[in-house]
DNA sequence: TTTAACCTCTCCAGTAAGGGGAAGGTCAAG
DNA sequence: CTTGACCTTCCCCTTACTGGAGAGGTTAAA
């Protein structure tokens, strides 16, 4: 499989594809004489992998980790569930943020007419 | 106002407050005899304008279309509705998509044992 | 006056996670 | 034999700053 191909199986760019073994996350692929990478059905489920973690939003560090526990058979599944707990939190912590950053816009927008007048609590609030 | 008593009059850092003349966000301020940067009280209100559009989440984009309009006496308040409004929707589509993400990872935390045993459905969906 | 402590300056580099594009080599089809 | 699709490396760009180096300025105490 060329680059393209593997991209395609993966879901990931090309360009993604390079750049998960450029900083080491997943093995350098082989290449061909011509100096092309070829990827096997093993690579491209590791790709896989890393393309549904990062949809969790985990960190390319954190997909590292969960990679090494992905291919160990002595991992734990205690391991895991703290990785996934912790980004877990992290959501949720973002979550709040959001909403009350929501709030308190809305509220603003709320008030604020919206006509041909100059005047507007937006401004007002933030200035 | 040297620059550090102005950053500490906006909230912001000293090197972010540099920054934001260098980009030309705010204007590049006055210089004393030996090059240090001056501020005066309407410079720190535009800083402290920024700040908290800033915490809004607006780009400096943003910020530099909402520091028109606030030293605009001719804005309509419907410019700058318009601009929150835009805000507001992005954040609502993160907010969607923060909760989709925390409802399928919480699902998939709360069916992992966490125990000391391998088999990990979190492990499973990923892979 | 010297010294220390602190302030400021500019410039360079780095962050996360890739994307864009140039310059050049390879491969298969017509 | 040429065309077009593919591949390579290399470097710059993105956001919104942050950190640090090295040099110079200011202030107060000893």
């Amino acid at each position: 499989m060329n680059i393209s191909a593997a991209s395609k199986a993966s879901g990931l760019t090309v360009k993604t594809v390079r750049y998960y073994a450029d900083i080491g996350l997943v093995e350098a692929p082989s290449r061909s004489e011509a100096g092309y990478r070829t990827y096997d059905d093993v690579a491209v489920r590791k790709l896989v992998f890393v393309r549904r973690s990062r949809a969790f939003g985990f960190s390319i560090e954190k997909c590292r980790e969960l990679l090494v526990l992905y291919q160990d058979q002595d991992r734990t599944s205690s391991e895991v569930k703290r990785i996934a707990l912790k980004r877990l939190e992290e959501i949720e912590d973002k979550q709040r943020e959001l909403q009350s950053l929501h709030d308190e816009l809305a509220h603003l927008v709320k008030s604020c007419r919206g006509d041909n007048m100059p005047n507007c609590p937006i401004i007002d609030y933030l200035g």
